[in-house]
DNA sequence: AAGTGGTCTAGACCACGCG
DNA sequence: GCGTGGTCTAGACCACTTA
């Protein structure tokens, strides 16, 4: 007998995926309680409980109290998005960035806008675009409406040189966000900001954050053409 | 005094959250060990290790052995999108979910599929395409090559019944997958299937999944136009 | 060398939700 | 009611990394 392996949770989780993937535990089947497998692997029942944890939270097992762990019939897969500053997406990507304002103004909210963000249409916002580049090239035009009562010291911000973008991420946190991923025709008046032609496919990101309750920022992202976002699983 | 606390590993998240929303502990400053945390806290160190590791893991905190916790310098947000098998993804639009094959054979891959998966041009593989539909109208449309090398069992499946989508993700698990996001303009022969103009802007995912070393498969999905794809965060 | 986070254990209590 | 998972505790050992 070799010596026992030191249990670590990874091992106990990667001995439960093998048991999914060799059907050995069928989908939707209950599988054995905490404390049955905490003497079967002869470790702690928290260190089962925090593998199967991960595996549920991976998607591949359906925990509920009382009713006890299955494989999950369908398991969902969950992709993560990492969301960083522009500025720093561009310089990981090795190119050298640069960032313009194009425009910024106080302003009431279009309708979508306003209702994305659960505010009324005659909120005192301010409306922010501008365009970031990548060696020069247009990376990506912002299209950002700011909520005013809910982060007023932006208004003192110098916004032609730090984005809106980096100006939130370190002086507005947010507690939730809400992203929607799409692709558009560019606009004309877009396309000629981004040095595409119009009717090019974009790859779009519009993002929703609140603070709590309260609504922070609306802001539209349009990819120059060609761009492709990478996530893992 | 009212009565302590329970101490819940969230409600220290939510304490650790708030300090360093209120800037009481600044970007990229070294917050107290766990064991301090823990006497302050008045409870264990694993509760403080818990309510570290998931803001850690949420990209709040910076944490390294013997280096300490820090407040992350520059967040990154993580978004998280759940990948389901697209007849649920329509059923949960409370659309009618129908599918259609529209070829199957064998054949050799293109170079870039090839790239992508880490194969050889002349492996064996499975060439799929078939469109969903929500509703009568087409939603999506898949075009897909698999390793038949890892998954020869599916040359006995009735992809006329079941859609390769389905059959994978309950015959053939992977442990990594790779997804891309892009916006391309619909060719022709694409746009004919899914009922849009040539040259629409289409939303299209790519994904790349291996089972431990093995390439399984490599899919396009580009959904019909207007589509809009959900996370949050 | 030493201090930090990462993890395991054994035991306990509790919240939930099915029957 | 009661079995399940969810969590907390106190203590211990270990791995990693920086000083």
């Amino acid at each position: 007998m070799s010596a026992p392996a030191p249990n670590t949770w990874q091992s106990i989780e990667a001995e439960v995926l093998r048991r999914i993937h060799s059907r050995e535990w069928q989908p939707g089947e209950l599988i054995p309680n905490e404390t049955d497998l905490a003497v079967e692997f002869g470790c702690a029942r928290a260190t089962v409980n925090r593998a199967l944890g991960a595996l549920a939270s991976a998607g591949l097992l359906d925990r509920r109290r009382r009713a006890g762990t299955r494989v999950a019939l369908n398991p969902v897969r969950r992709a993560t998005l990492e969301i960083a500053i522009t500025r720093r997406e561009v310089e990981e990507l090795g190119a050298r960035y640069a960032y313009r304002l194009l425009s910024c103004r106080r302003g009431t909210i279009p309708a979508a806008v306003a209702a994305a963000l659960g505010l009324p249409a005659e909120a005192e916002m301010l409306h922010v675009r501008a365009l970031h580049l990548a060696d020069d090239a247009p990376y990506l035009l912002e299209d950002r409406w700011v909520n005013l009562a809910a982060v007023p010291e932006i208004l003192a911000a110098d916004l032609s040189r730090i984005s809106a973008n980096e100006w939130l991420v370190h002086n507005a946190p947010y507690t939730k966000g809400d992203f929607v991923f799409t692709a558009v025709e560019a606009a004309p008046e877009d396309a000629g900001v981004l040095a595409a032609r119009p009717g090019a496919a974009l790859f779009v990101l519009e993002r929703t954050t609140w603070n709590g309750s309260q609504p922070v920022t609306w802001v539209r992202l349009s990819y120059a053409p060609g761009h492709r976002m990478r996530a893992t699983a």
